[in-house]
RNA sequence: GCGGGCGUGGCGGAAUUGGCAGACGCGCUAGACUUAGGAUCUAGUGUCUUUGACGUGAAGGUUCAAGUCCUUUCGCCCGCACCA
């Protein structure tokens, strides 16, 4: 027996259950009877994602405890998840904040930390002051907290990271393996990665033995630098314009750009602002003597927060060497030998730099890297986007970051047999002032592991997505005490076969997930080193054109819909609607055209039952639904069904296999009336049960077909032909019969196109016809 | 600016490889049954100047044949965005 692991994205516990919910999951369900009755062994499980905020920001408001919060919010939502039939093994539900969990989030902190994957550094980071904690770059959205929306500001802090960048190379070009990911996924995951291919280059400072080192992805342009260009919030800034006369402005434009929100500061339309520092840079290759400006376009966390700048080939120096008056030089010129205006973005050849001029700038842009690494002048280089990734938060409803600080042995780790690091239950939240872990005594004083004196724990817990980048893991082993999964079971049951979620996961969970996945493939827990083979995006649920929502008004509760017209048609109609992978607006009055259809399949057993003579329909109805389950068509396969239906309705009589078929490939779309049916007709067992029927080509022979007969293109008329004649047969055909003469009505036949079982097409001059 | 995607009736959508455009459903129209209809059933429903012609955002092209392939173009949505 195969196995097959579908998996729909765990949810929030945020107390009710909502339309994207019952997308997602009917989705999943559909794929999970399906292969179950196709005899794979399925795996399909459900489980809570309940560390988070918003029950910390409940018990700040309401004085509820987070835990308490959560649970109720887990089984109010179990009963709605419930009352849609979703056909989850709940034997293996598992909450993220349970102890039993987050003590294995710990030990991947721990196996992470002893790897070297994890690490803490003093950093200028995101800080959003509503939530009072740090955020991750992936969690800044337009400079605003994905989260609040609250704007985040920069603060210099110590916070622990995932070493994330190591893995940047393999995450990138691993999307190469996933064929049955979504392009648009893929290419946004490769964006953020953002690799790019250059080198570093390092600049003299003018009268000093220092020297700054920029990034650059284009040294062939290098002989048309005419300035440089420094972060105003660099570390060096301050040392190097000290006692310069340019000091003071400078000191403005770094407070300047501090105060600035990163909203403001990215505009698309932000003015370029600079400064110059009052030092002097030589350019390793023609010895120039350059200024260096301080710049608000400069980004510290981008290469190395210095930028060689060439204003005659790239836009934003342009802009900025117009504005403040700098020089202006070409150094490639166009090869079609026309005027170009500057900047000039395209290839050319090389001008204007000494020994390299001629060559065409893409071959120079090697020999110059190559001269530079001769020289000892800097060297190739390749560059990411993706930052490590910071994963510490100052927030209670978390798990705890298992370390322990000693003043005699420093940053200790938690030994593994002290797992899990309880979260404490009796703190106070305040939402003011400090975390309420770190209020708690009991909690932060501990012992030393390894030396015994008084020592303090970690007071940072960890993102939430720390805990959602291996709960596919768990899944496959949820009571193990001793080990997150076994690795047995984990090789048995991974890759996820299907992945079933919201596309606003495409770059945070989905790549965190990756990273986690390759680490524990690394460090042998694991055999694959990608998580997810198949992943399925599911487009949005619209009211009125915009998402559900309750600021807009436009909700449909899932619990109304279901106690009006029972789960079945909630089902059916959300799959029915549109394709998964698109938006789906939803209406009220086709919600009414499943519930219809339901009663119309019902209605069947009211038919005079007799021999069948639908087996061709029946058939061809199989083999359709199979072939579009397969390829997630739900909406054609329930289209399928209801011709078949209506066909049935309009026969004199209908056999039982005839409705038992119904009933069986209607059963992963609506569960409970198909049982109810199924009773009905005299079954023993479940329709759920039955093996997925298996069309028989024999019913599908006939003895005539439709083929169309075009003129020029042009229908003209429809015959019935033989499946077997050959596209010679057919040629022969036209030029017998007396109906396609007379259509022809004696024009001149150029040629004759024949495709077996489809269409007939005859070619004739126009003259006369 | 870069990347991904979409554009088909009044609406949601269908049309695996180029081969009958509009399946299925909603809505609408008419009729039947009915005390009643927001129940159910029957028939119809792309447009028009209806013996036929036109029609998949627009314009070209390839082909016997184009919603589907190619070129140009317009519009919309999503993601990233001063990434050197």
């Amino acid at each position: 027996m195969k196995k097959y692991y579908v998996l729909e994205m765990f949810p929030y516990p945020s107390g009710n259950l909502h339309m994207g919910h019952v997308r997602n999951y009917s989705i999943g369900d559909v794929v999970a009877r399906y292969k179950a009755m196709q005899g794979f062994d399925v795996l399909h499980p459900m489980g809570w994602d309940s560390f988070g905020l918003p029950a910390e920001n409940a018990a700040i408001k309401n004085g509820t405890p987070p835990a308490a919060w959560t649970y109720k919010n887990i089984d109010v939502m179990r009963e709605q998840l419930q009352k849609l039939n979703l056909s989850y093994n709940w034997d293996l539900e598992f909450a993220t904040s349970s102890p039993d969990y987050y003590k294995f989030t710990q030990w991947m902190f721990l196996t992470f930390f002893n790897n070297g994957l994890a690490y803490k550094n003093k950093s200028y980071v995101n800080w959003c002051p509503d939530c009072a904690t740090v955020l991750a770059n992936e969690q800044v959205v337009n400079g605003n907290c994905e989260r609040c929306k609250a704007t985040v500001d920069k603060k210099d802090l110590e916070q622990w990271f995932f070493k994330i960048t190591d893995y940047a190379q393999r995450l990138l070009d691993d999307l190469d393996k996933l064929p049955g990911w979504p392009d648009k996924v893929k290419s946004m995951q490769a964006n953020w990665i953002g690799r790019s291919e250059g080198a570093e280059v390092d600049f003299q400072i003018d009268g000093s033995d220092k020297k700054l080192t920029v990034f650059t992805t284009r040294p062939d342009t290098i002989f048309g630098v005419t300035y440089m260009v420094i972060a105003p919030e660099h570390p060096l800034v301050k040392e190097l314009i000290a006692g310069t006369p340019q000091e003071a402005e400078c000191l403005a434009l770094i407070k300047k750009v501090q105060n600035q929100t990163d909203i403001d500061r990215t505009a698309t339309d932000a003015a370029k602002e600079g400064v110059f520092s009052g030092v002097h840079m030589i350019n390793p290759l023609n010895g120039e003597k350059i200024p260096l400006y301080l710049a608000n376009y400069v980004l510290l966390d981008y290469g190395t927060g210095v930028v060689m700048a060439v204003p005659g080939h790239d836009d934003r120096d342009f802009e900025f060497a117009t504005k403040y008056n700098l020089p202006i030089r070409p150094v490639i010129k166009p090869n079609d030998g026309e005027e170009k205006e500057l900047p000039f973005l395209e290839v050319g050849t090389i001008i204007n730099s000494g020994e390299f001029d001629g060559l065409d700038s893409d071959i120079a842009n090697d020999k110059i890297t190559e001269h530079i690494e001769n020289k000892g002048l800097g060297m190739k280089k390749v560059n990411f986007r993706l930052r490590d990734w910071l994963i510490s938060r100052q927030r209670y409803w978390g798990a705890p970051i298992p370390i322990i600080y000693c003043d005699k042995c420093g940053i200790v780790p938690v030994p593994e047999k002290d797992l899990p690091v309880l979260l404490p239950e009796n703190v106070k939240f305040t939402g003011q002032g400090k975390s309420p872990l770190s209020e708690c005594e009991e909690f932060v004083n501990c012992k030393c592991p390894l030396c015994g004196i008084d020592a303090k724990r970690e007071t940072d817990t960890m993102d939430t997505f720390v805990c959602s980048s291996w709960y596919f893991l768990r899944y496959c082993d949820p009571k193990n005490t001793e080990l997150p999964f076994s690795k047995e079971k984990a090789d048995y049951w991974m890759g996820v076969d299907q992945y079933i979620g919201g596309v606003e996961h495409a770059i945070l969970h989905l790549l965190y997930a990756r990273f986690f996945t390759k680490v524990l493939s690394d460090f042998g827990y694991l055999s694959v080193d990608e998580p997810f083979e198949n992943l399925l995006t599911q487009g949005m649920v619209l009211k009125d054109g915009t998402k559900m929502s309750k600021s807009v008004g436009n909700v449909v509760s899932p619990e109304e819909i279901i106690e009006k017209y029972g789960a079945d048609t909630a089902r059916l109609f959300i799959l029915f609607a549109a394709p998964p992978e698109r938006d789906l607006e939803w209406n009220d009055d086709a919600v009414e055209g499943s519930y219809r259809f339901l009663k119309r399949v019902e209605r069947l057993f009211e038919k005079k039952f007799g021999e069948s003579k639908l087996r061709f329909d029946v058939h061809k109805c199989i083999k359709k639904v199979t072939e579009d389950i397969d390829r997630f068509h739900f909406n054609t396969a329930i289209s399928a069904i209801m011709e078949l239906v209506n066909v049935m309705s309009k026969a004199d009589e209908i056999s039982p296999d005839d409705l038992q078929a119904v009933i069986v490939m209607l059963s992963p779309f609506a569960p409970e009336t198909t049982e109810i049916l199924w009773k009905k007709l005299g079954k023993s067992g479940n329709a759920g049960e039955q093996p997925w029927p298996k069309f028989d080509p024999a019913a599908l022979v006939v003895s005539e077909v439709e083929v169309v007969v075009q003129i020029n293109g042009k229908i003209k008329t429809k015959l019935m032909l033989s499946p077997d004649m050959t596209a010679a047969d057919m040629q022969d055909f036209v030029k017998t019969s007396e109906d396609i003469q007379n259509l022809i009505n004696g024009a001149e036949i150029v040629k004759i196109i024949a495709v077996p079982k489809k269409l007939i097409n005859i070619v004739v001059r126009q003259n006369g016809f």
